[in-house]
DNA sequence: TATTGACTTAAAGCCGACTTCAGCTGTTAA
DNA sequence: TTAACAGCTGAAGTCGGCTTTAAGTCAATA
């Protein structure tokens, strides 16, 4: 797939799409001879990962220290704690998420009692 | 309470405390005849509620509109409909973390596969 | 009384995460 | 066979959300 046809894809911007290559969120993506990216099923599953990963949250730095070391083929067990640690990060987050969505419903429960009393 | 108590009691440094209300995100807080901040309850009670909204995500915008129309004290139903939009917006964001969390534990289950047949 | 330290303002500065730009190459189709 | 189009690179620009700075005020010690 060309950069283009992925942008589409994922609804993520070409630009985007560059700019994670050059800092390592992604992979290398595979060229053809005139040097335009080709983009195949594991370059799409990366696009996938990582903007799933992104909008959850996850750090930047430790998605590039991931890819670089799955790229290296090493470090299997910092590859499996840097899961585990955004994994607790993001636990943190929902439940941090669910207060909050409480503190709302909360809120906005008052609001209703104000209209209910006010007919 | 001054800004250096409610700084540490809330970790928000002054700074932002100031920036907070420059830009209307929490009403203008009450001076003494100095013009030293002094935050009363009300303001440590907007405080607490921005830090916790903002932390989890609420944007900048819908928090500076909502103050303004309580300042007001106008806009009722606006008011209710900006909680509702909000709520809206940290449910989703819950729900696509939950999907992120069992990506990341499916790939943390892999590896752990990965180790036992190892051993 | 002078210095310390917490506070004030307005404005400039910083950083992360893109985004845009300038100037280029290669492919496609009228 | 040239115009339109998609892509390329490296560098500069942008923007949100603070953060720092400069220049000052005031109250309380030493």
């Amino acid at each position: 797939m060309t950069i283009g046809e992925v942008s589409e894809k994922y609804d993520i911007t070409a630009d985007t799409l560059r700019y994670y290559e050059r800092i390592g969120l992604i992979p290398p993506v595979p060229r053809n001879r005139n040097g335009i990216r080709n983009f195949d099923e594991a370059a799409c599953g990366w696009v996938s990962f990582v903007k799933c990963m992104r909008s959850a949250g996850v750090q930047i730095e430790a998605l590039i220290e991931y890819v670089s070391l799955m790229q290296a083929n090493t470090g299997i067990e910092r590859r499996k704690n840097i899961l585990i640690e955004q994994r607790a990060r993001l636990q943190k987050q929902a439940e941090h998420l669910k207060a909050t969505i409480e503190r709302l419903d909360y809120k906005i429960a008052n609001y209703e009692k104000l209209f209910a009393n006010k007919n």
